[in-house]
Formats: C-alpha cells, structure tokens, sequence
RNA sequence: GGGCCCGUAGCUUAGCCUGGUGGAGCGCACGGCUGAUAACCGUGAGGUCCUGCGUUCGAAUCGCAGCGGGCCCA
C-alpha cells in the first residue's frame, strides 16, 4: 500500500536508504542483465587521474555520463561501460615525491626504483578506492567492481600492442629532436603537457661581432642568455631590408650596427645611442656570407671550433632586431633550421638543467641562475648592448610548474604527421555535439598537429617495449607479456612495470644481448588505448569484436587536445580508424565569478561538501540544468539553493496526496484510469496531456544531449504545472470523505502522471526517483520491475495528447490571474467570493477555452458566476463618460464655449454614441434652456467601470471582476474569515485533521453577528465542531483562546479538545 | 599573436540558427492564500540585450572591429 511520508525532503537519509536499497537488490547488476537482448551501446570512459579527490569538474563530468547512460538503459539499450583509472605517469610521481620530499630523480635513484614504483602503485590505488565511494555517492551507475586499470599488465599490453602496431606500420621513430624539457623531473614533456604562465624574464640586446669588419656588430635579442653558449647562427628574413648603420653615442663613441631598417629606432633607443647614420641597405638575402664572433669563445671553448654563420629563415619577424639567435640544441624552429642547414646541434646542457662539460666555464651551473653570470660577462666583454626584463607567456611543466627549457635529446616518437590527413577524413566520420567540436575545435587541433613525443625519462609509467642490442644496436619492438617472455627465454611470471621488466634481456642474432630502452610512456599514450584495453584486447578477440567502436564518449572541452586526440591517435595507429562514433564535448566548472576553480585562487569548491549540505540529486539536478553541457558552467551557491528548494517542492507534490490515498486505501491496481474516464474532469485531461507532452520534449532533447533542458522541462512541469496548478485545482476534490467517482479520477490521474514524472526523473535525480517509485509504485504492484532504473522510458501516448486544450488551459490561466490583478485593484480578497467576473474574449479561441474551463475559473477566481460576453464585444455594464475636445470646440462656439463642454460632460456617453451614429450632428441643451448643435469631432468617449468593479488584461481579453458584496456573500466572507482563524487555531494546538473539537466565538457587531450565524452550520462542519455557541457577549474558552481582528470586526475564539 | 566558445534585469538564464515592440526563475517591494504550511499564489519595480561601426524600412538576433571571461594553442 502507498505509505505517508516525512513532511521535509531529507536528501541525506532518502540517498543512504537508497544506497542500501541497490547494494541489497544487485540494482546495477540486474539493470544491466535485464537489457542484454536490447541494442548494444558501448561506452567508454575517460579515465580520472589517481590522484586525490574528485573535484566539480569530474563530478559534473560523471553526472553526465551517469545521466545519458541511465537514460538509454531505460529506453533498452544494452550497456558496456566499464569506469576508467589513470593510475600511471608524472601526476603521481610528483605527488608520490612529495609525500617522500625528494627534490629530484637522484632521490628516486637512491630510493631504489623497485620502492619508488611500489610507493607510486599503493598511492594510485589508495586514491582509486576513495575516489570510487565518491562516485559512488554522485549516485552514478558503472561497473565499480570491475574497472580497467592502467597499471595492470592485461593493460600495458594493449599499449605495447599499438606500439607494436605502429613499428610494423612504420609510424614509431626515435631520434634526436629538440623537445619540452622539464629540468625538475628531467624528462621530456609532450607538447599538451605544457602549462603556459606569465613569467619575468631577462630581455637582452647582445653584439656579434661581425668577422673581418671593424668595430661592426649584428645585433640580436633574447629572453635566455643562458642559451648564448650554446649559441651557432644568426637567422635573418630573406625579404626584410636590413641596415648597417653607424650608432652615435653622446660622448662621441660610435659603432657599426646590423640590424633590421624598420627596427633601428628600437636598437638605437635600446643602446641609448643619440644618433645614427646608415652606411649601407640591404635584402637579408644578402646578409648570408657574413660570418661572426661568438661573444663567449672565451669562456666556452667549443665555441671557437664553430663556424658562426648568418642563415635565412622564414620564422623571423620584424620585432626587436630581426636578427634571432639560433642555438638549435634549445629550440624547435633552431632545431629544425639547423638540421636543414646541418648546423652542429650543440647542446651543452644536461637533464637536470646544468650545463656539461662543454660549456666550459660554466659547467656544472643551472642554467636559470646562469643568466645573470652570462649578461655579466657579456657586459664586461662589451657585447651587451642593453639589459631588461620582460613579462611574457612562457611554457611550464603541468605538473611541477618548472619553466620549461628546450633540450636537443634522444626520444621515441609517433609520426601522427604521416597519418593526419586521414585522421581528418575520421574527425568528420564521427558525431560531435555541439557540431563546432569537432567541425572547428578538434579539427583546427589536429591540422596544427606534430608528431607526438611519446617517450618519458621516467619510472612510473607503461615501459616502452623497445628491446635494443649493446653489440650491434638492431631494435625489436615486443607486443605481449608471452611474446617477450618466449623470446627472453623466461618461464615465470614477470610484472611489466620498471624496475622488474628492466632485468628481461634478450638473445640478439649477432650473439650480443638485448635490453630495453629505458624509457617509459608519455601518460597520455596509457588512455589512448583504453577503448580496446576495456574489452581485453589483445589478450582475447570476442569482445572486442562485439563492441568495439565505442558509441559514445564524453568529455571536457580540455580533452580536446587530450582524450579525443590521443585516443584517435593510437587507434588510426591500431586500426585505422576513430575509436569513438560520436562525442559530447562538455564545459568546465568556473567559480561564481567566472574564474577558473583552482588551489592557488583558493576558490576551489567540492561536490562532496555540496552533497553534504544538499545532496546527490540537488548538485545532479544543479549541474545539468544551470547550462548547456558545452558551455561552461559558473557554480552558483544561490542556485544550487534554488534547485534545492524546487526538489522540496517536488518533494511536496509527491508527499500531498499520500495522506488521502493511504486513508482512502486507494488501489491503483484496483482503479484503473480507463475505468474512470467518464469522470475525468477537463483539468484531468489537461494534466495527462501536459505529461505527455513533457515525455515528448525530453526525448526530443536527450536526443542532441541537450540535458539542460530536458531537466527543465520536467522540472517546470512538476512545479508550474503541477504544483502551481493542478494541485490547487484538485484540493478541494481529495477533501471529499465519500468514495465518489470525482475524487477518484483526480487519484487516478495524479497517480498516472506521477508514473510517468518519476521515470522522467530518474536518469537525472536517480534517488529521489527510486524512493517515489518504491512507494508509489513497487508498494501496489508486486509485479513492478525491482527498481525505477530497470522501467521503460515513458512512451509518448498520444491518446492523451491535446494540444488545444494545453493552450486553452494556459488562456484560462491567464483569466484567473487577471481576475486576481483585478480583486488587488477592488480591494477584495480571495477568501472573499464576487460575485460575478466577466470575460469578454478577443477571439473565438479565447471565448471557447474560457467556456470549456469554466468551472475552473469560476473556482479559482472564487466567483458565483462567470459571464462571457460576445467575441470583441464590451461588457454591457460598462457606462461611457464623455470627453469633450475644446481644441474643436473652442473655434466654433469661442466665449460659449465653457457652457458647452460642461453640458457634454453631464450627458449619458451611450446616448450621446448612439446619436452619432445615425447622424452627424446632436441638439445639445444648455443649462439655460438653449440648444446647440454639436459634431462627432467635438467629443471623445472613455468607458468607465460600474461601481465596485476593476478590470485588468488577461490573454483571452478584458477581465471584469465585481467585487459588490451582496449580504449572502458578506455572510460567506465572515464566515471563511472564522473557518480560516479557527483552522489556524486547530494547527497550532497541534491537532489530528479529524479530530472534533468544541469551539465558542464571540463576535461584538451584531451586524456581523447575523450575517456569521446564517453559515453556523458550515462553520461547524469545516473545523469539525461537535459544540460551537457563536455570540455576542459569551463567554469564550478552551484550550486555546485568541483575540482576531477580522476586517476592523473584534472577534474572540476559543477551541477546547475533545 | 591564433582557433573555438561565452557575454541579455542584482543573480541564474530563454530568445539568436530562420531579423519584426526582449520572456522566465531567484532575490527585492506590496498584496493574497492557509487541511502541501519552515510550503504556496498574485502584482509591481528592475534591461545602454558588453562597446562601437556596418547591412537593413527595422538588429539582442546578421557582418566587421574592439573589450571582458573560459578552454586550447603559439
């Protein structure tokens, strides 16, 4: 049977009571089971680093998956989703690092490798374990028991898999290149894994000394003096103009300059020169034979073994001199430039960031704190030309916050440049939501992309399976655990993880011994491959046959670079084409002001506070409502504030008629609402349409992901339609104590769509749909599927659907709230009836809805009748005042003038209207006795209100409300005015809704006194008296006395318990 | 510096694709209701639709330029 339930919505215990509810059940497992024969989905998850608590971002990132999933799960799609883990990579490296307080990797050497790696497993699983409850408790569905893990072995084969793939394909290369080099961890970063930050650096001006020409200088810039040493060309425009020009100084001292002609100004404002003189003009093509000086041979002494050219080089810009300073070992565009010029690539400078050997006097220095030992020296060999700072984006390791530095070294890539133009034949193969992701986001990402430095100088990570013979250098890439251990000989099991798969060598051809290349993955290549590593692909093939490609993945528009790139990477690789068929791109989560979450702002909120003051389904219901999923979303405490207050109120719609249902013990399994039909009332219809049209607006939302309004359509629906409306409108039927077939139709539909409302629910605010469906649905009907989340989708049924009477509903409403704008005018309240409120509709729509709902206007507007007039025509009572025009008058009757327009005022409007109408003119008598003829143009005509009336403007027209009390209808005034006290009364003594009472009143005017006695009886009845004595002059007791003051009357009550 | 997205009332937003007097919710003020009651309803005030220029009879909507915010990149 349905149950009552408690008064306020308590989102802590419903969530807990629920939770064991599933646990108890197997809610998740049987879901899944149930739909096995329903069309397949596959979804795959991004997976979340291991790497602390989740924050609103991941939260936010889950409740959509959760929400979409459970959405087609109900209209019988059959799931694979397993949740994802990132537990390798720098992340948690850095994190474990911390906790150890090491400050480099001579800590982790010493450390042992084998202790460190264990240290870095038991973190990521630690944090997977709190990570999971968390998830747990946003109430999103996966496969908790069984997610992949990118540290188990099953799993770094399916990326030695692809690699292996991409070996035989001819996509894997290695060699020396110029990459992001983060000096703290000492390894090589991918491009995406560089964070850009302001940072001040130096901003220096230096001279090379031009060969062979006295006193001549090219001048260039930098913000890296450190990268002097390293220093082995110039590189000029080949289509700027260049000058050599004479510098003056004050003191008379001059020099030879060469620098860009547009940019003399800068070099001569930089050197604080006072005048110059240009010698000579030139193409930077014809710049290329001079050679130059390095300004620190001195010091550096390889520097003097190389030949300093000037080179031509399209890069170049016309900023600071036009002349760069190219140090291939330390930048990309200097890389390449001097592999094309086969320029010695020097690179005197170690992982840690110290200079080697080759630097000369400046070995063993970091290069950061080099900076100013080189410009010292620099200035005092007389090569600086000037000296500043300068405040600039610069790349930052994303984990550590180290500035990054370029370094020429030896890493393993993947040649996604070969393979890009196909990657963008699949870029528009697949579905993206919005469209602009894909057509204009991930497309302008991959037509910019390089090939993907994939190697790592790290310990924590999948090993790259490259085996490398000492003796004769021949590579062989390994593709599973059996492979590797076939080929090493090995017949125990081994971990594939460093240090231990370290030890594995293997036999070469030439009788020397492979070993692996001791570098690990780039994170990010571990997820690329989690759309077959899911399906235990390479290990078994079914699986992966059945499901694989996914259907649907979804993530932040940051995963842009990220997820959705590395994953169609390492798949064009494996199969050639994208893994996923259509992607939802979501927003971020931004605090109140629009600035990103972050520690350092101290503006970072978390979902599990927010759960603990509002619960799972506020921040669910929150989260997918307050903005498009593409769009970011600002976190609004007020509105999570509001959203928590409208599931109150949803909370009240369900909870308000289980107290008659449970005293009528109401049987929706008895009634059906087929066998009520008959006594369906209009607003019962209304309802049932409007349900239905909710269904229909959802699917057509859900069906381009636009969650947002798919909550607010069933959120509106429950609070406007619902609550704001039909309640209201039903109230006084569930009041009826006797069985009649009125109340029992308005159960029955409240029963039907609230079937349909708690399906509609459920993929957004699962728990509070599962507690609804337990009592409203699971308690009737022992044959209802176990849980709300094993139903089908409500299907819309279009036998209900009426979309007149939608808009003919929406007119009455419309009417109601005029006619209560109209009581505010005339200064009556609702509790007092009117008795009459006129309509005159517009159109022959408004009139028909107005007479079909009639009877709910007349009670809503708590009137005893409702007129309607005639289509366009105004109410008949209304009187005309007639204004005269003394622009018209004054010039044909001049100083009479006076007499005239206050004779027109005092005559009938209507008369005087109807007069013109048949003709031109009217005889008009003065107030002495003469007559004068006035024309149409003379007056101007108002309508006017009868007395005690007000109007106001409604959709369907005009609303008059009459507001004259007639003595029955002040009777019934008063009266509502003691019902309304003493029921005010009953409440605060606490009282059960039927239990009797003795009531005594006492009212002093014996005006009212009558006009109350006439309605004693319904008095008596309403606040279930059994004795009432109504006087004047009695004497008023009970367990509750109050004095009232009901419209200027004095009034005492008393209520004594039976 | 580039790509994409966002900018509408104090706050959160609809409308923008397809041009025609900007509509909600919250908050505020006033009023109402009172057997959902720490709930609910009505009315009102509140808008340079980020700014400027352009297209057009007409621009929140289309175009261009700029400003602010976000993500990504250089």
């Amino acid at each position: 049977m349905i149950k009552e339930i408690t008064a306020k919505y308590n989102a802590e215990q419903i969530e807990k009571k629920v939770t064991q509810f599933w646990e108890d059940s197997d809610a998740y497992r049987k879901t899944r089971e149930q739909r096995k024969t329903g069309k397949k989905l596959f979804f795959v998850d991004g997976p979340p680093y291991t790497t602390g608590n989740i924050h609103l971002g991941t939260a936010w990132n889950k409740i959509i998956k959760d929400s979409i999933l459970r959405y087609y799960s109900m209209n019988n799609r059959y799931i694979l989703e397993r949740p994802g883990w990132d537990m390798h990579g720098l992340p948690i490296e850095v994190k474990v690092e911390g906790t150890l307080g090491f400050k480099s990797k001579k800590d982790i050497e010493s450390f042992g490798v084998e202790n460190f790696i264990e240290k870095c497993k038991e973190f990521a699983i630690m944090n997977k374990q709190a990570m999971t409850a968390q998830f747990q408790r946003l109430g999103v569905w996966m496969h908790w028991e069984d997610p992949y893990v990118t540290l188990k072995d099953s799993y770094i084969e399916a990326a030695w898999w692809a690699i292996k793939q991409a070996s035989e394909k001819k996509l894997l290369e290695v060699g020396k290149r110029s990459v992001n080099w983060c000096p703290r961890c000492e390894t090589a970063i991918a491009d995406s894994e560089v964070e850009y930050s302001d940072r001040t650096d130096p901003s220096i001006y230096v001279k090379f000394k031009v060969k062979g020409e006295e006193n001549t200088f090219i001048v260039i810039w930098t913000t890296t003096p450190w990268t002097i040493p390293a220093n082995v060309a110039v590189a000029v425009h080949p289509a700027y103009e260049y000058s050599k020009f004479k510098a003056i100084r004050q003191d008379g001292s001059e020099e030879i300059l060469i620098a860009a002609t547009e940019l003399i100004r800068n070099v001569l404002k930089q050197g604080r020169y006072s005048d110059f003189e240009v010698l000579e003009t030139m193409f930077g093509e014809d710049l290329t034979n001079l050679e130059y000086e390095s300004p620190v041979g001195d010091l550096v002494p390889v520097q003097n073994e190389i030949k300093h050219r000037v080179y031509l080089a399209d890069f170049v810009t016309v900023e600071n001199t036009g002349c760069v300073h190219i140090a291939p070992g330390h930048g990309m565009d200097d890389f390449n430039l001097g592999v094309k010029q086969k320029l010695p690539i020097l690179c005197p400078v170690g992982p840690d960031g110290s200079y080697t050997e080759e630097a000369g006097e400046y070995e063993g220095k970091n290069v950061r704190e080099a900076n100013p030992i080189i410009i010292k020296d620099l200035k005092a060999s007389k090569r600086l030309l000037s000296e500043g700072t300068v405040t600039h984006r610069y790349g930052h390791c994303w984990r550590c916050k180290t500035p990054i530095i370029y370094l020429a070294t030896e890493q393993w890539f993947l040649k996604v440049t070969e393979i890009k133009d196909k990657m963008l034949e699949e870029i528009d193969a697949v579905d993206w939501y919005p469209d602009w992701a894909g057509s204009a986001r991930f497309r302008t990402w991959v037509e910019g992309a390089r090939d993907w430095c994939i190697s790592r100088q790290r310990y924590w990570g999948i090993p790259i399976p490259v085996w490398k013979c000492k003796k004769c250098g021949k590579l062989e890439v390994i593709g599973t655990k059996a492979e590797l251990k076939e080929k090493a000989g090995l017949s125990g099991d081994i971990e594939l993880h460093r240090p231990y798969v370290d030890k594995v060598t293997i036999p070469c051809e030439c009788g020397g011994e492979k070993k692996r290349v001791e570098d690990v993955f780039d994170v990010w290549f571990d997820s690329a491959v989690a759309s077959w590593a899911t399906l235990n692909f390479p290990q078994t093939q079914d699986q992966f046959d059945e499901w694989w490609p996914a259907d649907f993945i979804t993530e932040g528009h940051d995963q842009t670079r990220g997820w959705f790139y590395s994953q169609l990477g390492a798949s064009m690789v494996g199969f050639g084409r994208a893994p996923y068929k259509s992607v939802l791109m979501h927003g971020f989560t931004l605090d109140s002001g629009g600035k990103k979450m972050s520690k350092s702002l101290g503006n970072v909120i978390s979902p599990m506070d927010i759960i603990d003051r509002f619960g799972a389904d506020t921040l669910r219901a929150y989260v997918l409502s307050s903005s498009a999923p593409w769009d970011d979303l600002k976190f609004n405490l007020e509105e999570i504030e509001n959203v928590s207050r409208s599931i109150n109120i949803l909370w009240n719609v369900f909870r308000f008629p289980l107290p008659y249902m449970a005293l009528d013990n109401f049987d929706p399994m008895k009634v059906s609402l087929d066998s009520v039909k008959d006594a369906l009332r209009e607003e019962d219809k209304w309802i049932l349409s409007r349900a239905q049209s909710v269904v229909k607006a959802a699917d057509e939302a859900m069906s381009g992901y636009l969650l947002h309004k798919a909550v607010r359509e069933i959120m509106e629906f429950a609070l406007d339609d619902l609550s704001r409306w039909y309640i209201q409108l039903i109230r006084p039927r569930t009041w009826t104590e006797a069985d009649d077939p009125d109340k029992l139709a308005a159960y029955c539909v409240l029963y039907e769509v609230y079937v349909t409302i708690t399906k509609l629910i459920s993929p957004f605010m699962p728990y509070l749909a599962e507690e609804m469906y337990q009592n409203l649905i699971k308690n009737v009907d022992p044959n209802a599927p176990e849980t709300v989340h094993m139903c089908d989708w409500p299907r819309v049924n279009d036998a209900y659907l009426d979309p007149e009477l939608e808009a003919s509903m929406n007119t009455a409403r419309s009417v109601v709230e005029a006619a209560s704008n109209g009581r505010q005018k005339a200064g009556r309240k609702l509790r007092w009836p009117i008795s009459r409120t006129v309509i005159s509709p517009e159109s022959e729509d408004a009139a028909k809805a107005v007479e079909r709902l009639r009877s709910v206007i007349m009670d809503q507007t708590n009137s005893k009748s409702i007129v309607i007039t005639g289509v366009g025509e105004s109410w008949d009572e209304l009187g005309l005042e007639v204004i005269p025009d003394p622009s018209k008058i004054g010039p044909v009757f001049k100083k009479d003038a006076g007499k005239i327009i206050s004779a027109l005022q005092k005559i009938d409007g209507l008369v005087l209207k109807k007069a013109f109408a048949e003709k031109d003119g009217f005889e008009l008598s003065l107030a002495d006795g003469s007559t004068v003829t006035v024309t149409p143009d003379m007056a101007n005509f108002k309508e006017t209100l009868p007395e005690g009336t007000a109007s106001a403007e409604s959709d369907a027209g005009l609303v008059y409300v009459d507001a004259n009390l007639s003595s029955e209808l002040e009777a019934e005034g008063y009266a509502r005015e003691v019902i309304r006290r003493l029921q005010d009364m009953r409440k605060e003594l606490d009282l059960v809704v039927d239990e009797n009472v003795c009531v005594s009143v006492r009212i002093e005017d014996e005006r009212v006194l009558k006009l109350v006695e006439t309605l004693k009886d319904l008095i008596a009845e309403e606040v279930r008296a059994e004795a009432f004595t109504l006087g004047c002059g009695i004497e008023v007791s009970g367990d509750l006395v109050k004095d009232w003051d009901v419209e200027d009357i004095a009034m005492k009550m008393g209520i004594a318990k039976k």
